[in-house]
DNA sequence: ATACTAATTAGTAATAATTCTTATTTAGGA
DNA sequence: TCCTAAATAAGAATTATTACTAATTAGTAT
């Protein structure tokens, strides 16, 4: 059978769409702020599904957990190590990454995790 | 006080030499077998702090605990999405990519954190 | 050698994030 | 309507890691 739609997926997507790179628990509350019977789990495998239909991006972040993103090019992050703040990188994509290959260790690259970690603008001021 | 160097952290140090790209339980694994009243938090706290200091290098990867690494040299990995297997690229460093920038966000960027994943040699093989 | 003191340890408890389990409910087709 | 596979709720279990605390240790000073 088919993967179905159901309300508690829409839920799910939809709170994704309105926080900015959440975690799984964040994106739980937010469902359950207005449904408290949605189950935790349910969140957690509507994410990944999504995420494996790739109507929203997965982050897996040097730090802390999993985080979602709704946008739907492809672009980096940037991770502020002082407050854990994600940011969306206004960085264009580099075509060398794209290419890579490894004949050397006959390893068939087929996609990349890169993250970029720094000081964001808010807490460079501050310090 | 300074940092002490202890019997365990050479212990933990060893560990990672002799083993590839281990998780902190292997090492764990592998140090309590000659040494059995090793504690497992000791491991932890020795593994961050040889990393934290850059005796070892220390890897988040997408998927599973992270992992740690002896080899001095800056590398990239690459992570086997069938076995799950780490190793270590034989592709040159990227220029574009430690040059870096990010004026639009005017995020300070330090460092980066990247990994190749695909489908190893052998698991190609197999497939 | 002995004593001192802060760092480190072992052992355990706690935490965080995520996945698993099971009984129940639901959606869509026959 | 009835059937069946898919999806769900609720909570237990798991995994990886960190926190806590009393006892021990390393390095230095006596």
């Amino acid at each position: 059978m088919e993967r179905r739609n159901t309300i508690q997926r829409q839920l799910v997507a939809d709170a994704v769409c309105r926080l900015d790179h959440p975690q799984a628990e964040e994106v739980y509350e937010l469902v359950a702020r207005e449904h408290p019977h949605i189950s935790k789990a349910t969140v957690y495998r509507n994410l990944n599904l999504l995420a494996e239909d790739g109507t929203i991006g997965k982050l897996h972040l040097c730090e802390g957990a999993d985080r979602f993103d709704f946008r739907p090019e492809k672009h980096y992050h940037l991770r502020c190590k002082k407050c854990g703040k994600v940011f969306d990188a206004h960085i264009p994509l580099l075509p060398e990454l794209e290419q890579v290959t490894d004949e050397a260790d006959r390893f068939c690259i087929e996609s990349y995790q890169l993250e970029f970690i720094g000081v964001c603008a808010a807490c460079n001021k501050q310090a």
